[in-house]
DNA sequence: AATGTCAAGGATAAAAATTATTATTTAATG
DNA sequence: CATTAAATAATAATTTTTATCCTTGACATT
């Protein structure tokens, strides 16, 4: 796990409080929504701006520190970039969960394109809320 | 390729022309985005309310009849609901294009949950831009 | 065909979400 | 520490989506 303050280092954005907050928030969380994450960084820095989480979100994404989810029925969620994944959604509780993609048995897709990214998404209820 | 009207009159929902013309463009469009839609409904139904479009998207999409895609980098699109498939969007000229799944290899998600419903999105840049 | 009922449409307002603007502050650099 | 470019906060503006209210239309039954 990567801390905040080398993921602003190796890129050109300016290390602030209020980014590694955000970036904090995010690592411990897993994944968070806009809103949420608004919630959790005004605790520790009251006078922050809606906005300002919505420029640094979108900066973040654009420097490919972070990554967005968009689930179902759930406004979009953030985390931070790593390893390739999928994800699944608790339609009970919208927990969002992690999970490794086996690319052993690749179906054949190429033939449409070259592939750059990828995203897959999950939905049922989780062992939690079953 | 069901027509507009049997999605309809398998459903409770009423059958408007407005709402046939919806699924119309939908269906010969593929995928379309809500600005899209009205646009072209407006052709047809220069009365017609934006918020006619958002209310019965939305309708529609809770009956099943409809079935919403979220892009990365663009808004939300939707579709005829039919079996299961992947979506393919280029990057530049911002087409989605449908694939089939092929599940005859499954990688061991049951684990996590049962699964209901999955999405797939893969991104790149299409033959025709290439 | 006429009628009654309930859903759907249109117009508009309201709410929610996002983005833009500007003045002020702060981080990074020499 | 002084300079410069970038980030923040506050606010306004814009965009997107939903709610409300009243009228109209679909459709089953007569």
């Amino acid at each position: 796990m990567k801390n905040s303050q080398n993921l602003l280092k190796n890129s050109p954005l300016k290390v602030t409080p209020q980014r590694l907050e955000i970036l904090q928030t995010i690592q411990k969380n897993g994944h968070i929504s806009i809103d949420d994450l608004y919630a959790h960084i005004k605790e520790k820095f009251p006078s922050i701006s809606l906005a300002t989480v919505y420029k640094n979100i979108h900066t973040l994404k654009d420097e490919g520190i972070l990554l967005e989810i968009h689930p179902q029925d759930a406004k979009s969620h953030f985390e931070i970039k790593k390893e390739p994944h999928g994800h699944f959604i608790c339609k009970k509780c919208g927990k969002i969960y992690d999970f490794e993609i086996k690319t052993s048995c690749n179906p054949n897709l190429s033939e449409i394109s070259e592939i750059d990214e990828s995203e897959v998404y999950l939905y049922g209820v989780c062992k939690e809320c079953q």
